[in-house]
DNA sequence: TGCAAATATTTCGGATACTAAATAATTATA
DNA sequence: TATAATTATTTAGTATCCGAAATATTTGCA
């Protein structure tokens, strides 16, 4: 194969893979019963316990209309509640329900533990490799991008 | 660093590099002035020239009338036409126009030579590194997934 | 041949997601 | 204190997305 055959492969490779994360991740929700953009609040929320709108927007790349949207569709079903902040009564703190958050708990991990096992299939030399292909790559992009 | 916490890396470090990618498609498609959903269809036609609703829907993952309302916006904006078969009438084939097409290929290929400039800002090394590890992991997919 | 079944697409209703602009409330500052 | 800046929400408009029903056409078969 040629070299700018091999290149575009890169491409086409990674597609293949975000494609497959994309799946495993779409099960994930959908077990949960929310939809993409409410699994990365909650997601952003598991890790955070309390989040400003304004946060959540910044972390998201979308504007706080859209976030203040997604949080009410949440709200509704009881998975996140909103709570005015004493200290700047403008701003809003998200928190997600206790009771919820043990549910996707559990639901997170067992998409890790599937991504752990899998990645435990592969023999150390494999491991290695895709370890320090991905690396390579990442630094590759950061070395360009600014 | 141990053996659980490299693992996870790998996933953080996937998500990192389609963030990059997804931010590259969106520019791209901006430039063009389309939505990401018409990209894809754009792009699947640019490589098929004439596509039939089903044929697309399959494709792209998505049921038929879905697919028919996003082509109803492209059509509105001139960038693809339907064509009845004569072959089978109840067929309707989906067309890129001509212009469009030329446009498009232009802003595609920007986007390629960004990524072959940065593949080749590699040494011989690192790309084999990065082909290698990519290749590794998708095999290990696939491996995993029936 | 004539009619039922199958196929391809469109239309419709209902939900989410997204943005920009307008609004409201609060805080910071000149 | 008057004004500017910040934070969140609401509103209006567009785009996705699905499933069910409608439409048009073709195919199978009695």
């Amino acid at each position: 194969m040629d070299e700018f055959n091999e290149r575009i492969d890169v491409l086409k490779t990674l597609k293949f893979i975000m494609n497959m994360i994309h799946k495993s991740m779409e099960d994930e929700f959908r077990e949960l019963n929310i939809t993409g953009p409410q699994g990365m609040i909650i997601g952003i929320l598991m890790r955070h316990r309390k989040m400003k709108i304004s946060e959540l927007s910044k972390k998201m790349g979308l504007t706080s209309s859209t976030v203040s949207g997604i949080v009410d569709r949440l709200e509704k079903q009881g998975m996140v509640k909103r709570e005015r902040s004493s200290d700047d009564r403008r701003v809003v703190y998200v928190n997600i329900d206790e009771e919820f958050r043990k549910k996707s708990k559990e639901v997170f991990k067992k998409v890790e533990d599937k991504f752990r096992d899998m990645m435990n299939k592969a023999t150390e030399e494999e491991h290695d490799e895709i370890v320090k292909g991905l690396n390579t790559l990442k630094r590759l992009i950061e070395s360009n991008k600014q």
